[in-house]
DNA sequence: CGCGACCTTGAGATGGCTCAATACCAGTGG
DNA sequence: CCACTGGTATTGAGCCATCTCAAGGTCGCG
């Protein structure tokens, strides 16, 4: 059995790291679990992160869920090519984002705003490949690498996410998940402190496990 | 037991419905299966399909594959955010395109380069959603229907792939694709006249098993 | 203290995989 | 013309990774 300090998600530090086109916006707060846009709706708003994140999420009607990309301080979302968003927002946490009329990004260069897209769809690519051709254990490391790696943290990760929300970006089924992640740990390769809080002990064995 | 009467490719229609910026290259040629350019390699060019088809590859250390996108005649693709290829692409069938250096891109128009990215990353995330979340079935028939319109192929597709990409597309197993179709055409749902050629019989009953 | 949200664990079921055999077709060479 | 080969597709049988269903634990909060 598992010590299990804390079931509160991680706060999520402030820091833009900017490499996005300057987008002057409103600020707006959204609670935790919070719609920002649903799928379906008029697209005519861009969003960045503050501080907190964001979740990209397409239902099916049946209720199945999948998170097609996370979002993090300093980065944008709710770029679309048609007048629809085509995939749902919604705050992971307590989240800040600053909101702009679309029409306000025609002023960047092609540059930036392409690169923007185009970075967006290498995670996905990279996404796709995990979700089609990778075990749950390959899944769950290559997200704990990656999140360790977009949040800048180090070997300490703090999760902002919860169990359901890896579940549901991974592929898998939030059993699944814990099993996971229990195993891990009793294979020494993390260290669970809370089960928002992961250590990576063997950084090196975890990023061979999945390649 | 299935008639199997062409184990060919089907040929692919040189339409190019050009929403795409004009792009003026050299024109080349590949055939069937040749690599058009390498994971990893400087990605200094890019490509738009004059006829054919071409498939973007990633691949595990232990040879599992996983292609992220299929690209169509009109369609641009080998376009990165960073300098080198993050997949491989590849001939699906006989397969014509032009080339250009990738900065003969830069006098194109912010939109129309934005747009071609965004509308990748589109696809990515219905994909990935495929991916995470629906079943053998619903990975096929959403398939075929996905082909159809992007052919433009009204009820009956050729298929330019075989069923082992239709498997690496679908993070299946080939064995798997090849059940599930055999088992739509026992429902009556498609009818296969060779393996390249389906016909959507009922695209209704079709559309509604997958959401 | 009791409730609700979240997480973990166990036991059994199952969808898709693995392994293996067979079939079909195109091309090649005798 | 046939035999043979290699690439592709289909089918069957058994297995296993993950899912489903169910129970119990932990924490934060009113």
């Amino acid at each position: 059995m598992q010590a299990q300090v804390l079931a509160r998600p991680a706060p999520v530090r402030p820091i833009p790291p900017d490499p996005t086109p300057s987008l002057i916006g409103i600020a707006k707060s959204f609670a935790r679990g919070q719609e920002i846009y649903g799928e379906g709706e008029a697209a005519d708003l861009v969003y960045r992160v503050v501080s907190g994140a964001v979740r990209e999420v397409r239902v099916l009607a049946d209720g199945r869920r999948q998170i097609v990309d996370f979002h993090f301080p300093g980065e944008l979302f709710g770029v679309q090519a048609g007048r629809v968003y085509r995939a749902g927002a919604e705050a992971v946490c307590e989240t800040t984002v600053t909101v702009a009329r679309r029409s306000s990004l025609s002023g960047q260069s092609a540059e930036s705003l392409w690169g923007l897209a185009l970075r967006d769809l290498e995670r996905c690519q990279d996404h796709a490949l995990t979700l089609g051709r990778r075990s749950a254990t390959e899944r769950v490391v290559s997200f704990l690498l990656e999140l360790a790696e977009r949040l800048d943290a180090g070997a300490s990760v703090e999760l902002p996410i919860s169990r359901q929300d890896m579940a549901d970006y991974l592929g898998l089924t939030i059993e699944t998940v814990s099993r996971t992640i229990t195993q891990l740990q009793a294979d020494g390769l993390i260290e669970v402190r809370c089960c928002r809080q992961v250590l990576l002990k063997r950084p090196r064995a975890l990023a061979e496990l999945c390649e």
